[in-house]
DNA sequence: GTGCATAATGCGCGTATTGTCATACAGGGA
DNA sequence: TCCCTGTATGACAATACGCGCATTATGCAC
C-alpha cells in the first residue's frame, strides 16, 4: 500500500491528465515548440483559459516556457504522458476485444 | 494528434484515477477480493461512499464484483493502474532529483 | 516617457463532483 | 410470512473546477 501522502500525489497528476483541454494541449506541444497565440489557432481556446492550464501543467513539470520578447514559447518536457496515454490505450483496446468476444459467444 | 472522441476517452480515465479515494480502494483490492465491510474498515469511508466509488471503477472495467449472498466481494481487475502509477512514480522521483541538483548548483 | 503587442491574473458564473443522510432493494433465517 | 443484515440508489448541501470577460503586468519600438 502506497502511503496517503503518494496517494495524493498520484491522484493530482492525474487530475490534470483528466481534462481533455489539457491534453490537447500537451498533444500539440509534443508536435514541437509552440507560442500561445498558436495554441489559440491549433485549439480555438481563449487566451486566459491557456495561459492557466499551461500554468498547470508547468507547475507539475510536463511542460516548460521560454521568453522571447513579448512571447512565451511553451514545449512539452518528457514522454511520461505519451507511455501513459499508450497504456490506457492498449486497457481500452482489450475491454473492447472483450466486449466484441462477448457478443459473438452470448 | 489523437482524435478527439480519443482524447476524451483517456481524460475519462484519467479522472477516475484522480480521485484519492479511488485510487486507495484499487489498492486495497490489489491485495486481493474483499468485501465492502472490509473496505469500510480499511479505508473508514462510509458504506454509501464506497459502493459509489466501486461502481465507477466496474463501468471503467477496473474492478469486478461477485456476490455471495448478501456480500458482495470485488476484486481488482488487470494490472493497468499499478503500471501507471509505476511510471508517475518515476516520473515524481526523477522530478524530485532534479531539483534537488539544482539547489546544490544553486 | 507613450503606445502597442503578448501573456498572466482577479473576478464571477455555471456546471460537475464529492460525500452524507435517508431510503429502497435483495437475500437468508425464524 | 416478518425481520435482519448487507448493499445500492435518490436527494441534497458543500465544494471544486472549467471557462470567459475585463484588467493588469511585461517587454519592445518610438
Amino acid at each position: 500500500m502506497p502511503s496517503p501522502q503518494l496517494l495524493g500525489e498520484y491522484s493530482q497528476f492525474f487530475r490534470l491528465l483528466s481534462e481533455p483541454a489539457r491534453l490537447q494541449l500537451l498533444c500539440h506541444l509534443k508536435q514541437g515548440p509552440l507560442d500561445v497565440a498558436a495554441l489559440i489557432e491549433a485549439t480555438g481556446f481563449s487566451q486566459s483559459h491557456i495561459s492557466r492550464q499551461l500554468g498547470q501543467l508547468q507547475r507539475a513539470g510536463l511542460v516548460r516556457c521560454e521568453r522571447e520578447g513579448t512571447r512565451t514559447i511553451w514545449q512539452a518536457d518528457g514522454a511520461l504522458v505519451d507511455d501513459l496515454c499508450d497504456l490506457v490505450q492498449t486497457r481500452l483496446k482489450q475491454r473492447l476485444q472483450a466486449q466484441l468476444e462477448q457478443l459473438q459467444v452470448g
